[in-house]
DNA sequence: ATCTCATACCTAAGATTCTTAGGCAATATG
DNA sequence: CATATTGCCTAAGAATCTTAGGTATGAGAT
């Protein structure tokens, strides 16, 4: 997603949490919606985006409805239930890695 | 480190930053620290550390000084001037992927 | 008219990081 | 004497991502 390797394992999080939101969105719009909601900061590469949600779908926590919009085609991803009961728990997992990071990183000096 | 994803990356932040604060420290004694400090929820596994270990020897971010104790050698580690400002720059890194998880996970309703 | 850019999908080889599953050796404990 | 703890190590494989392509439509510029 770019040189940091921190993001490594947080894609479908960040994936999976944008579906919550927005109820639908197609590959590309993903990869735009992150890049804008960072200002740039985050770059979701598509040879990361597409295997990530074909394996999401694969594992029955996605859904895709595809679109024909100015003669192309647009693959809409939504959550499935099993998709928005993962989605709670990637965002607890998430909050579990940053508190141990901050007590990791940030003691407080005894 | 455990079955999280997300801890994927975060391995030589953690090691720099532990031997930043503790001056030096040798292997095993950093997995009890951080099992320790995480109360448990984060192990790290000596396949990943001593690997982790070696990458940031080779880097020059460590040196070694090897010390016997009980009849056992005991490899310490120490931050080189390199390391420390590495360190820095990783915990930067760490700030900012948090940051963006932030916006990324947590966003303000319009 | 052709060139380039943005849109929109995709795959495959390789790199990186970690897990799993071992191996070796000394000391302490039951 | 068997097992757990300490303390080091490696190697095969899994998972995730980067890099580097491929295909195709439509709009705007030269």
């Amino acid at each position: 997603m770019q040189k940091n390797q921190l993001y490594k394992g947080s894609l479908s999080t960040i994936v999976l949490k944008l579906l919550n939101d927005k109820g639908k969105m197609y590959g590309y719009q993903i990869t735009r919606e992150v890049e804008q909601i960072t200002t740039g900061e985050l770059v979701i590469t598509e040879g990361a985006l597409y295997p990530t949600l074909h394996k999401l779908e694969a594992k029955g926590l996605l859904s895709v409805e595809i679109k024909t919009v100015n003669n192309r085609p647009r693959k809409y991803y939504f959550l499935t239930e099993n998709g928005k009961e993962e989605t709670l728990n990637l965002l607890n997992e998430m909050k579990s890695f940053i508190q141990n990071m901050d007590v990791l990183l940030n003691p407080k000096l005894a």
